[in-house]
DNA sequence: ATGCGTGCAAACGATTTGCAGAGAA
DNA sequence: TTCTCTGCAAATCGTTTGCACGCAT
């Protein structure tokens, strides 16, 4: 439960602009194996190996988003670094879209009638995005 | 992205009675393995495929809430069937507390403006409970 | 020569599945 | 007998790691 694994691999190197502009380039949260797919269907070529080291890299900066679900850890290009906001989450085809918090001070009282302190938490709102509405 | 899948197998039996109890009197939520683990060291003897089978059903069901980490799913008793909730989980022992929404209507306005259409959305807290913050 | 990023393939760890045995109906 | 729950072991699958090669300093 208490983490903070420093990797003793890797520092940078041109493969890690390949992997962040693949990731800018795609609108949902992807897949580490899906960007890799996607890396070499555009011509780079890349490992799969390396693709994951770099997603990892750039999750530890505050330079990617993830998620995890069922099938694994899912990454986003985090539009606003270091900015606190949300995720929504097309149900059907994966797109996302950040959104803003709203009044989040609720969160914190209901916290305290627990006894705990918050950290942090994560919001993640699903369902279906407007192309996917009208394709129904 | 679409799912409901529905397992060919399993459908009641006494370890899912088992599987219930085990997770009824854990505190936060635990892994298919440490579940496994517990229930073989309480005296009670199954196999671990077995604790997977039964927590998926329950999960299906709704007796079980799950969130996924980075290490795989974790489940915990659903103290509210049906009720939506959320959940408060300590970052350090991994307590979980189920905490009842406020007005969660600026989530259908955000995704309104994103052009989404809410199916369901899940808030999760982290922070520290009373004890893990007493012990530090 | 030395160091570091990469790729490949092997290693891993969590979860699922195939299959045969046991007990209930 | 017949059906279904179980357990064990094998199979999967996403992710990580070991190691050797190649370019840059």
């Amino acid at each position: 439960m208490t983490s903070e694994t420093v990797r003793p691999d890797l520092r940078e190197g041109p493969k890690r602009e390949t992997v962040r502009r693949a990731l800018a380039r795609t609108d949902g949260f992807v897949s580490a194996q899906q960007l890799h797919l996607e890396i070499n269907a555009g011509g780079d070529s890349i490992g799969l190996a390396t693709v994951y080291r770099h997603l990892g890299a750039l999750a530890e900066q505050g330079d990617a988003d993830t998620i995890s679900v069922a099938s694994g850890q899912l990454f986003r290009t985090c539009t606003r670094p270091g900015a606190h906001h949300h995720h929504l989450i097309c149900d059907s085809c994966g797109t996302a879209a950040d959104i803003a918090p709203a009044d989040e001070e609720w969160i914190r009282t209901a916290a305290r009638e627990h006894g705990f302190t918050v950290t942090h938490h994560r919001i993640e709102v699903f369902g279906r995005c407007r192309e996917c509405l009208d394709s129904e």
